[in-house]
DNA sequence: AACGATATTGACCGATCGGTCAAAACAATG
DNA sequence: CATTGTTTTGACCGATCGGTCAATATCGTT
């Protein structure tokens, strides 16, 4: 590197690695990881196909780094669970957090389940290990509650596959539900019906009490 | 073909083709339709390339049989649903039926998935077509459960649509369900406590009211 | 203007893709 | 045994795959 231009050579490179990052996973997503080739992605860039690689290194490189940043994004995801917290207001943030982010990068998310369905030969250490960890975490959370009494008692780790399924569907089955639906895609109404749909489903199904039942008067 | 030695030698027929049908779904599941190559299926059920192509005509052909296969298994699901039925049943054995049929066709459930991931190139038809006109028959049968008072006033294709997700996730996520339990597969206890979880938050998260409550004295 | 570093890109590599074909192997009938 | 129809299969086709490379273009620094 030559001196410190550093700043708009990377701003520069920056920019096209971002162009690529995303004509990469549109077609990832759309085909999995062998159907997709770099062929496709270079034309959906508007670049010639060496210049992928130069930028990227090679398709398995450009791959991964794909699924990293997917997986990031999730991390935000149920941080501030405690035991203390009240599971009707956390499960109802968990979902629309959830429901929100496959709409934003349903991409992302389209390419997380073709992943997963050839059996996780990328990402089978992090679904048994840190991905493991954040779920044991929050179970133990969840099962607290059940304790306390502020929901049934039930298996936390089957209820957060249960919401795992039942938001990321309508990121990664867009063309099923669409079809179904017989919508162009889905609306800003269509999604908060769904939100409040599963919001009072899961929520009534695990038999969450009022927080602050003891306190405020019912009504 | 020669008088009628037709019964042998359509067995013979029939076994290589379920032969060839069995190895084309683990490979097209595993990894899409255009990530699959006839060899890896070749290689799969022990024939040369050639053969499968003599059996299947071509790789089309043989992906959309698999397609058709999977769908007609889905077929026989909440057929004898009624206006009449006690909705605590009729879902329940959705769901029981539904995981049934995931872990009889794991592979099958994951084509399926695989091709909705894609935008459903070779089954829009069919899900703006017979699937749709499907789901309407059941959802209008489960609203006129609504407005009989037997359960909440839900929207009936959110209904579906949260039993598919929650089922199917079991049959296409196993790689990551296995993973995070630390499993190396789901067992039968494990199922029966999937379903029964499924069961209960679900009915209960519907405000599915007990069949016979002004019969059955309340224990 | 001259120079070294970085970007860009067409040409090319061996491997593999879906698909064709004709020769061989096989089976059944006369 | 000869004949006819069906399977089987290796060889092959043009196209495309991921990846390499060297020639060229662009840029910042001196």
């Amino acid at each position: 590197m030559t001196a410190e231009t550093a700043d708009q050579d990377n701003v520069g490179r920056d920019r096209i690695e971002y162009c690529i990052l995303r004509a990469a996973e549109q077609v990832f997503s759309q085909y999995g990881y062998r159907g997709a080739s770099l062929q496709a992605i270079a034309d959906k860039a508007g670049l010639p196909k060496a210049n992928i690689l130069y930028y990227m290194g090679s398709k398995q490189a450009l791959y991964v780094r794909l699924l990293n940043r997917m997986m990031s994004r999730w991390n935000a995801v149920l941080e501030d669970i405690t035991p203390e917290s009240d599971p009707g207001r956390v499960l109802s943030e968990f979902i629309r957090t959830k429901i929100v982010l496959g709409q934003r990068y349903p991409e992302g998310s389209k390419l997380f389940a073709a992943e997963i369905l050839a059996g996780a030969p990328f990402l089978n250490k992090y679904l048994s290990g840190e991905l493991r960890e954040w779920v044991a975490s929050r179970a133990a959370i969840i099962r607290q509650w059940s304790n306390q009494g502020k929901m049934d008692d039930l298996d936390p780790h089957l209820l957060i596959f249960l919401i795992w399924s039942a938001t990321q569907h309508y990121a990664e089955y867009s063309a099923q539900v669409t079809g179904i639906l017989g919508k162009e895609a889905l609306e800003e109404a269509d999604l908060e019906s769904i939100c409040q749909f599963l919001e009072q489903v899961i929520i009534k199904g695990c038999g969450v009490q009022r927080p602050d039942a003891s306190l405020a008067a019912p009504r």
